[in-house]
DNA sequence: CGGCTGATGATCT
DNA sequence: GATCATCAGCCGG
């Protein structure tokens, strides 16, 4: 859930990642530092950063305070305030609005701003439940990693048209 | 659909 | 100076 002065946008979460705090991958992986740091806050709590100094990557902590393990929101299939996503995004096309983590950052106007805040409550961002059945989870390999990259931590919905990634990867 | 490449900036070495 | 949890645009099949 996503309120801003324009309205409230509402997206279904369907792929993450996880990251372990023990994991070559993790940006925690080398100890805490004043970019990762809200990675280590308590679970609920947001870590937002830019990738290739253009796109903001939302991930929620899932430790307790101190450990440094999130999970990065890949995709997500929009469901209220669509046409703030599609001013957002500069297209109106249904899954180029929030599959992918910059794609979904962009539509759902997340900011440096939104970052160490707490999601499990009502705010600017946080995290919701919808009264609606959860598809079949597939599991993968994660996308767009060197280190660590044969580790099976990629989760989405199977047959979601808003899941980013190779079809080879979605089966 | 798959493959390639430039953009662009924070972070780390 | 290199790396990078990405994407848009362009190309060929």
């Amino acid at each position: 859930m996503r309120e801003i002065p324009e309205g409230r946008m509402v997206a279904r979460i369907v792929e993450t990642e996880a990251y372990l705090h023990d994991d070559p991958a993790a940006h925690s992986y080398r100890g805490e530092t004043p970019r990762n740091r809200s990675l280590f806050l308590e679970g609920g709590h947001a870590y937002v950063y830019v990738a290739y100094g253009i796109h903001r990557m939302l991930n929620v902590a899932a430790g307790a305070h101190g450990v440094g393990t999130g999970v990065l929101v890949r995709a997500a299939e929009p469901l209220e305030g669509i046409e703030l996503m599609q001013a957002r995004r500069r297209t109106t096309v249904p899954t180029d609005l929030a599959r992918g983590p910059g794609r979904l950052a962009e539509a759902m106007e997340i900011t440096m701003a939104l970052d160490a805040m707490d999601l499990t409550r009502p705010g600017p961002l946080w995290l919701g439940s919808i009264d609606r059945p959860t598809g079949e989870i597939g599991i993968s390999v994660r996308i767009g990693i060197t280190k660590a990259a044969d580790l099976p931590l990629r989760f989405y919905e199977r047959g979601s048209r808003f899941v980013s990634g190779p079809r080879t990867l979605n089966g």
